[in-house]
RNA sequence: GGAGAGGUGCCGGAGUGGUCGAACGGGCUUGACUCGAAAUCAAGAGUGUCCUUACGGGCACCCAGGGUUCGAAUCCCUGCCUCUCCGCCA
C-alpha cells in the first residue's frame, strides 16, 4: 500500500499520480474520513489516558487502605464514554484502511502514460525471426497428434486445461529443470519449495486481495485456502512480519510451482490452445532488496529472465508497460514477449516488476538498517523466469520442421537424454 | 482421530490482577581499558502509532479475536500455531 504519511501530506499529488494510471482517488471521501479519524483518535486516546491514570490511582489508594468504591463508580462511567469513542474510531479507522488497501501503487516517474497494451513501449528486440520454407503451424495443430490433448482435459476437468503426453511432457519438465538450474547455478538465486495453497493474509500481502478475489481459486472447507496464482505469493510472504539482517540482502529466490488462475473476465480471450489456462507451470524469480537497490535489481532480474530466452534461442522483445497496463502493485513493469510463429505475434512470456515498498508495507517485510539500527521496509521484485507452459509453446512453434518433428534446443538436450529432436507422432 | 503441554522483546527465559513495556542471561550500540583485538567494566537501546515546526508528550502492542474488571502479559471463552504421547496413513 502507499505510505499513508505521503497521502496525508499531499493527497492531491497522490490523486494526480494515480490518475496517470487511470485510477480515480476519491479525494473528498478520503479527506472526510481522515479528518474524522484524527478527531476521534485524539479523543479516544485522551480518554484512555484519563482512565489509565485514575485506575492507577485506585491501585495506590487501595494499597493505602482507602475506600475506593466511589472512585470505581466514577471511573466506570469514564470507561463507558471511552467505549463509545473507541467504537466510532474503529469504524472510521476500518473504512480508511479499506480505502487505502484498494489503492494501486503509484507508477514510477519514467513509466509512459497510456491506457492499455497498445501504449506500451518497445525497449529492445532480440533474435532473428525464424524463416520457414513452409507455413508454420501453431502449437495446437502441432500437438494434434494427441500429445497435447485438450479434449481429454475437458473430460477430466473442464475448459482451459491441458493434458500433455510423452516426450512433450518430458520436454516441459526439462524446460523447468533448465530454468531452475540456470537461475540457481548462474544467477545467484536460492531455490525454494513452497505450499501451493496459501491463506488470505498472504494474498493481502502481495496485493491480490482484497480487490482481485474473483481471479483466485478458493478451496471450500474450513480453511478457505487459496490455490496460488503465482509463486510470488508464497515466496514473498516468506518474509512477512520478518526483520532480516542487512547482510542477508539481497534475497533472491527461484521457485517452480504450478499456478492457478480463474481467468474471470477473459472469457473470450485465447480460448484456443494452452496460452491461457487455469493451471500452468511457472518458474518465478523473487527478490527482496534494500531500498535504493531495487531499480538496478529490476534490470538484473529482467536480464536473468531474458537469459533463458537467449539460451533457448527464442526471439523476443522487451516491452515497458504503460501506466494503464500495469498490475495493481507494480511501480514499473517490463514484459518479455516471445515470438510465436503460429500466431505471427509476440506474446507475453515474462513480466518483471518492481513493487518498491508497496508489498513490503502490506506485509511488514523489513530489514535492519545498519546505520540507524532501525527496521525499514524492504523493496520487493519478481518476474517470471519463465512461464513454462508458454515457453513450451514457443519451442514447439519456433523449432518445428514442417514434418511433425521439433528440434530440441541444444541447452535442453541434456535434459532429454541427449536427443536432438522430438517426434510429435511418437 | 484421541490425550496432554505450550505460544512473552533480536534470541533464550522469568513473570498468575495494579507502581510491568516487562526481571535475568546472551546478542547489539557507545564509552573506558588495549598498539589493535579478545576478555573485563560502565552506560544505552523494543515496535507501531497519534499530536507537535521543534522540544516533548500521549496511546497501543507479551500469538489473534472476544469477555470479566476501576484496572489484564497475568483470569474466562473462541480461533490459529508449535511440541509430546497414542491411533491411522502417503
Amino acid at each position: 500500500m502507499i505510505d499513508p504519511k505521503l497521502i496525508r501530506q499531499d493527497p492531491k499529488a497522490i490523486a494526480d499520480q494515480l490518475e496517470r494510471r487511470g485510477y480515480t482517488f476519491d479525494l473528498a471521501r478520503y479527506q472526510a474520513l481522515e479528518a474524522q479519524r484524527r478527531e476521534l483518535q485524539m479523543q479516544t486516546e485522551q480518554l484512555q489516558n484519563e482512565r489509565n491514570a485514575q485506575s492507577k490511582d485506585i491501585g495506590r489508594r487501595k494499597a493505602a487502605g482507602e475506600d475506593i468504591e466511589p472512585l470505581k463508580a466514577k471511573v466506570g462511567e469514564l470507561g463507558q464514554a471511552l467505549d463509545a469513542a473507541k467504537a466510532s474510531f474503529d469504524e472510521v479507522h476500518e473504512a480508511l484502511e479499506a480505502l487505502l488497501y484498494e489503492l494501486p501503487n503509484l507508477p514510477a516517474e519514467d513509466v509512459p502514460a497510456g491506457n492499455d497494451e497498445d501504449d506500451n513501449v518497445e525497449l529492445r528486440k532480440w533474435g532473428a525471426l525464424p524463416a520457414f520454407a513452409f507455413q508454420p503451424s501453431d502449437h495446437v495443430d502441432l500437438g494434434a497428434t494427441g500429445v497435447l490433448d485438450f479434449e481429454a482435459a475437458g473430460k477430466v476437468t473442464g475448459a482451459r486445461f491441458v493434458v500433455i503426453h510423452g516426450q512433450l511432457a518430458r520436454l516441459q519438465r526439462g524446460l523447468t529443470q533448465f530454468m531452475l538450474d540456470l537461475h540457481s547455478g548462474e544467477h545467484g538465486y536460492s531455490e525454494v519449495y513452497v505450499p501451493y495453497m496459501v491463506n488470505s493474509t498472504s494474498l493481502y500481502g502481495t496485493g491480490q486481495l482484497p480487490k482481485f478475489a474473483d481471479d483466485q481459486f478458493q478451496l471450500a472447507g474450513e480453511h478457505g485456502y487459496f490455490l496460488i496464482p503465482t509463486a510470488e505469493v508464497p515466496v514473498t510472504n516468506l518474509y512477512r512480519d520478518e526483520i532480516v539482517d542487512y547482510d542477508r540482502l539481497p534475497i533472491r529466490h527461484v521457485c517452480h510451482t504450478p499456478c492457478f488462475r480463474s481467468e474471470a473476465g477473459s472469457y473470450g480471450r485465447d480460448t484456443r490452445g494452452m496460452i491461457r489456462q487455469h493451471q500452468f507451470e511457472k518458474v518465478e524469480l523473487v527478490q527482496l532488496v534494500a531500498p535504493g537497490h531495487s531499480w538496478q535489481a529490476l534490470d538484473e532480474l529482467t536480464s536473468h529472465a531474458e537469459a533463458v530466452l537467449q539460451k533457448l534461442e527464442l526471439p523476443y522483445r522487451a516491452m515497458q508497460l504503460c501506466t494503464g497496463d500495469m498490475g495493481f502493485a507494480a511501480a514499473k513493469t517490463i514484459d518479455l514477449e516471445v515470438w510465436l510463429p503460429g500466431q505471427s505475434k509476440y506474446r507475453e512470456i515474462s513480466s518483471c516488476s518492481n513493487f518498491l515498498d508497496f508489498q513490503a508495507r502490506r506485509m511488514q517485510a523489513r530489514f535492519r538498517n545498519p546505520q540507524t539500527l532501525k527496521p525499514e521496509l524492504l523493496h520487493t521484485l519478481n518476474g517470471s523466469g519463465l512461464a513454462v507452459g508458454r515457453t513450451l509453446v514457443a519451442v514447439m512453434e519456433n523449432y518445428q520442421d514442417g514434418a511433425g518433428r521439433i528440434a530440441i534446443p541444444s541447452v535442453l538436450q541434456p535434459y532429454m537424454g541427449g536427443q536432438q529432436q522430438l517426434d510429435l507422432r511418437d
